[in-house]
DNA sequence: CATACATGAATTTTT
DNA sequence: TTCATGTATG
């Protein structure tokens, strides 16, 4: 949906796509580059295991995102038909942990009903436990131990590990965070691959379920998988004890496009793949079916200064194409001037584009693409683009479940599945103000947490009379029995009228509208709050209904589920479509963000030193891995352009508020476009600019003198 | 408690 | 330059 195009490739399959797809009897890893046809080889595999005679349950796809999930289960359907696809098990990481956790997650004593904490709930939880309001180290802490999570370590073993005392903190902040979690029945996302594999690890009785379960899993993206998510593979498919039943998988990923080592990524996963499974089938695909011989030429040429795990050159059948353009920019300003004159002239057909066949093809808004290192870069270009009235969009805005509005009743529907989830009920008991004011909470605070009770069993203890006034008390029970109230309701009610009828009752019982427009100082913003909200029920209702299958939280089935089921799944959800915006507008992206994806026009922008290859205002030093995983993102860059690529850099940058002068990054020598293309020499600039001067005030003068002309007239 | 001003710091992001 | 957090004041 995102991607603007798809590159064609023959109806056949090429020999090692073949190869690929036919190896079905045991561990297989595609090393798929950059367009050439990874999901086809995933959507055709899973044909092929069809047609050998496994059901569709048994077929496991995993991706990262529930996005890319979407997208498989699309592709998937177009290949063997919408009954077959239903049933498949495309999933991501994550969900297919909520899945595990919630049919068993009993056995390691976690209650079917428990909650999942997002990163804003975690975050409020670390401050509480570190007894400290500091934002920022809170954050640190978040970062840290989902790190560590993410790397296998338990608080015990991160206090070990720790390096220095910050570490050793945040180690011991996590022992207490994960106390916290227990006894609120939660799980942060992290969890929801950890617990999973800790249950097979532990329960011999879950362990024999779940290996039975696939007869062959898919994993997508491999080389983003983390230490955590490959043990949780082997534990799915028997691991390397030589099981004979052992279920046979296939890898698919690029070592060149592992961009996410710094949120626990490693390519560990991909050297250990041969080593532990030594009957392991390499395949790799190195034809592209995406970009020009121009274009592939620079991509290799960059990524060739990286050491190779598996040797592997990208060509492509598509023709030499334009050569790669570098842009000289005296600033950002300036640069984004220059990208929009391309994108203008792309449109207006004024710059040569050879399409395949030798016609012209217009170019859309949506065919263009600028790709930038960090999100601020963005700023500048919205600015132009608007005043050039381009039509853009930026991908990676806050999400609409980030949304205080959509937060505010996500944290009641928490509730109602898990009274237990102290930050949902101190969400919603605050959301919309009732009467309850920290004192009153400080108050149930105190007295519930000696007692070892959440806060929501706290307000029905007998003896809370002794800690509170009768009208905070008074306040407390009403809530307490309204969300009661509600979740009963909620249970029962299914259907996708019946749904939003009751869901609108609730709203209009918290007085949620008069809530936004009170809080809100301009009435316009309110109204889109509440338009959100609108939306959010209607999306909700619909899930009840069973109009939408939903492969999220554990739900495979699209059938009639209550109000309550639908609100189990809610903190893992899909993000909502990007509702209908106008489709044909040119892309913003970060260079992360852009990966996966393709357009026939790219540039990519601020390729300076400093900023690809990033370095930090901290001395820190560069160390080799950080510099080649710059380097694999500047090659996912230059491998998403079809048609076109540019590649701009600033002769001057600011940084911090002084200006410096800024050196064009490595990288674009690493391309090594000299051999191929010619950049615009300085002094042919000069000269240009001067020239294109000189004709403005020429034209000018004659306009003034045409209108000298007929004024005198 | 809310607003105003000063000070300081500045990647990449999914679930 | 901008954003966010911290402090001082009404």
């Amino acid at each position: 949906m995102n991607a603007p195009s798809v590159s064609s490739q023959a109806p056949s399959l090429n020999p090692a796509q073949l190869e690929a797809v036919h190896h079905l009897s045991g561990p297989c890893l595609v090393l798929a580059g950059a367009g050439s046809g990874k999901t086809r080889v995933i959507t055709h595999k899973i044909a092929k295991l069809l047609q050998h005679g496994l059901a569709p349950k048994q077929i496991a796809a995993i991706t990262f995102t529930n996005k890319a999930s979407a997208e498989m289960r699309e592709r998937a359907k177009a290949l063997v038909g919408p009954r077959a696809a239903k049933d498949l098990v495309v999933s991501t990481f994550h969900s297919l942990g909520v899945r595990m956790l919630r049919a068993d997650g009993e056995r390691i004593g976690l209650k079917a009903n428990f909650s999942i904490l997002d990163s804003d709930d975690v975050l409020g939880v670390l401050r509480d436990c570190g007894g400290n309001t500091d934002n920022a180290l809170a954050r640190r802490w978040q970062w840290a131990i989902s790190l560590w999570k993410n790397q296998g370590l338990d608080a015990v073993a991160a206090e070990a590990a720790a390096a220095n005392d910050d570490e050793r903190v945040a180690a011991r902040v996590m022992l207490r965070y994960q106390e916290r979690l227990s006894a609120y029945q939660a799980v942060d996302f992290d969890d929801l691959i950890g617990l999973p594999l800790a249950m097979l690890r532990r329960d011999d009785e879950a362990r024999a379920k779940w290996q039975g379960m696939f007869g062959h899993v898919l994993v997508d993206e491999y080389q983003d998988t983390n230490a955590v998510q490959y043990e949780l593979l082997k534990a799915l498919v028997g691991s390397q004890g030589a099981t004979p039943g052992r279920t046979p998988f296939t890898a698919v990923g690029d070592d060149d496009q592992s961009i996410y080592g710094w949120r626990g990524a490693t390519i560990d996963n991909l050297k250990r793949l041969p080593l532990e499974f030594p009957s392991l089938k390499v395949i790799a695909l190195e034809q592209n079916y995406r970009s020009t011989a121009h274009i592939l030429r620079a991509a290799n040429a960059v990524i060739a200064k990286n050491p190779k795990l598996f040797e592997k050159k990208l060509w492509s059948e598509l023709g030499e194409g334009e050569q790669v353009k570098v842009i000289e920019c005296d600033g950002e300003e300036h640069e984004a001037e220059r990208v929009v004159a391309r994108i203008q002239a792309l449109r207006g057909g004024q710059l040569a584009v050879h399409s395949v066949n030798g016609a012209v093809l217009p170019v859309k808004f949506s065919d263009i693409a600028v790709l930038y290192r960090a999100n601020h870069q963005a700023k500048v270009f919205e600015q132009k683009l608007r005043a050039a009235q381009i039509p853009y969009k930026v991908s990676g805005g806050t999400s609409y479940f980030d949304r205080a509005e959509i937060k505010d009743l996500c944290a009641w529907l928490r509730l109602i599945v898990n009274n237990d989830d102290d930050p949902a009920f101190l969400r919603a008991v605050t959301t919309p103000k009732r009467g309850i004011g920290h004192q009153t909470l400080a108050s149930l605070g105190e007295f519930a947490s000696p007692r070892k009770t959440s806060l929501f069993e706290a307000l029905f203890a007998p003896t809370l009379g002794a800690a509170l006034k009768g009208k905070a008390i008074d306040a407390l029970h009403e809530f307490g029995r309204f969300v009661n109230d509600f979740e009963h309701r909620a249970r029962h009610t299914t259907g996708s009228e019946d749904a939003k009828a009751l869901l609108l009752g609730w709203l209009k019982d918290i007085g949620y509208e008069q809530h936004l427009f009170d809080n809100e100082d301009s009435e316009k913003l309110a109204t889109a709050r509440w338009s959100n909200v609108l939306d959010f029920v209607d999306w909700i209702a619909k899930r009840c209904g069973g109009e939408i299958s939903q492969e999220v939280g554990g739900t495979f089935e699209s059938e009639r589920q209550s109000v309550f089921d639908v609100a189990q799944t809610i903190s893992i959800i899909i993000s909502i479509a990007e509702r209908g915006e106008d489709t044909d507008v040119v892309t913003l992206s970060t260079l992360h963000a852009a990966k996966g994806l393709e357009w026939p026009h790219v540039v990519l922008v601020g390729v300076n030193e400093g900023l690809i290859p990033f370095k930090g205002g901290g001395e820190e030093e560069m160390t080799t891995e950080r510099l080649e995983e710059e380097r694999r993102l500047m090659y996912v860059g230059i491998t998403r352009a079809q048609r076109t690529l540019a590649v701009s850099w600033l002769r001057r940058r600011k940084r911090g508020r002084e200006m410096v002068a800024g050196i064009p990054s490595r990288f674009i020598a690493e391309m090594k476009l000299d051999e191929v293309t010619v950049k615009e020499d300085p002094r042919e600039r000069l000269k240009r600019i001067r020239a294109e001067l000189a004709a403005k005030v020429q034209a000018s003068e004659a306009a003034q003198a045409a209108a000298g002309a007929t004024g005198a007239g």
